[in-house]
DNA sequence: GGGCCAATTTGACATTGGTCAAGGTTGCTG
DNA sequence: CAGCAACCTTGACCAATGTCAAATTGGCCC
């Protein structure tokens, strides 16, 4: 596999901390996968047979418990590490959202690859730390903010993502994207209700904050009062 | 500084990671410090400027939003790591929950020494990987869980943390134990009131399902029935 | 042991967001 | 282009939890 050479996220994903040489050691044990909207990757609790490096498309992290209410904990974008390493089961699945395509690894294999390339487990560790920061802010957003300013939020963390790319590695928020997410996914993400979710956007509309243009399209017609209502 | 030889908590820390000749190496850039409960140690959005092990004593991660609304996103508990290596800023206040001993390191340093140990980076990155699916799984509670059972949850993993070790390192769930929370912080970890924590503590009570000898203390008298609440 | 202060509990009431049930849209498929 | 199914929106109502205020408790210091 020398797919690695011209891969879109070589530089961005984990394996930009390998040299060419190390980086043909590391794709003999992985392989491309595509995996369509719906279809899982990883199943909570079950043994942690994979990893990998998402290469194009959007994923979810969830987890679920018997009764069958979901909370979305995580979501992976291009260059995105998921999975979990050192571990025999994995506690969350992972679903594709959009069409994907992955760079999957045996998790055994992984594991023994990266012990013995500090520099890629370095990489791995400031991903990681910086996954837990994200993951700390959202919990402050599940565990004390209102319906309105968790979808406030969200606009502003979706607008910020999908901002084009300015002169300099400085991303500028978007002004209008194309949501990865149903309602119900949102809602999901947010802690509350496909209803809720639907009562807070048309709100927003009504408001002349957003228009929405179709079901996955979102436009910020106001960006100071969408920040101000996001606290 | 000798220190570490002594250490309770030298071979569960992530310094279990070094040989001795490197733990002096590392104990050379690091010092004993104590921390009155209700201190704080790191500033949110502050300099990360240290990081430390936790030696002795309970310290909570919080974030605040500016009209002072508070999430406790962390718990750290002795042995555990706490402060951000790596990044410049700290997005997490870490205060003390009781009076506590830590070994505080200058980021700068500690990252510099992190790097040169990669068996150290590897300790950190698993204990990182182990704390992330910890939040996410807590994230489950903040966003889909009811106010009964996040309480019951919570209690079960009190009770599971403050176990006696049985003959393995295999805990046994304690029946009693004395929270380093107030009915405040509780909320806080939560994303409740105090007022509904309270209630739902008088109604276990009530029910009989858990005793409260003192405002510290619980006595687990129903683990089953916990249990069923927590979901 | 009494007094004091902070923490906690309790009560009454308000509000947010959830629930249940229709009704509308959208976009796809035949 | 009609029909359908999935998704989304809306409305009416309700329950859980938050808010505000007051009473109570417990622990601690003289």
């Amino acid at each position: 596999m020398t797919a690695c050479e011209t891969c879109v996220v070589r530089n961005r994903a984990i394996c930009a901390a390998l040299d060419n040489h190390e980086i043909e050691a590391l794709s003999a044990i992985g392989r491309r996968r595509s995996v369509a909207a719906g279809e899982s990757l990883i199943w909570e609790d079950d043994d942690s047979l994979l990893v990998a490096n998402v290469i194009d498309g959007v994923l979810k992290l969830t987890t679920s418990t018997e009764d069958g209410r979901e909370q979305i904990v995580g979501v992976a974008y291009p260059s995105d590490f998921i999975g979990r390493p050192f571990s025999q089961t994995s506690r969350a699945s992972v679903v594709a959202l959009t069409d994907a395509r992955v760079c999957v690894f045996a998790r055994n294999d992984f594991d023994r690859f990266a012990r013995e390339h500090p520099e890629l487990e370095h990489k791995l560790l400031e991903r990681t730390l910086a996954e837990l920061d994200r993951t700390r802010a959202w919990m402050m957003l599940l565990g004390r903010k209102t319906a309105s300013e968790k979808i406030a939020t969200f606009l502003i963390d979706m607008s910020d993502r999908f901002g084009e790319v300015g002169c300099a590695p400085l991303k500028r928020p978007a002004k209008r994207f194309s949501l990865p997410f149903s309602r119900q996914q949102i809602a999901d993400v947010l802690g509350l209700t496909i209803e809720t979710v639907s009562r807070q956007f048309t709100r927003l509309k009504q408001d002349g904050v957003i228009d929405l243009p179709s079901r996955r399209e979102v436009e910020v017609l106001d960006r100071a009062a969408l920040s101000a209502l996001a606290g």
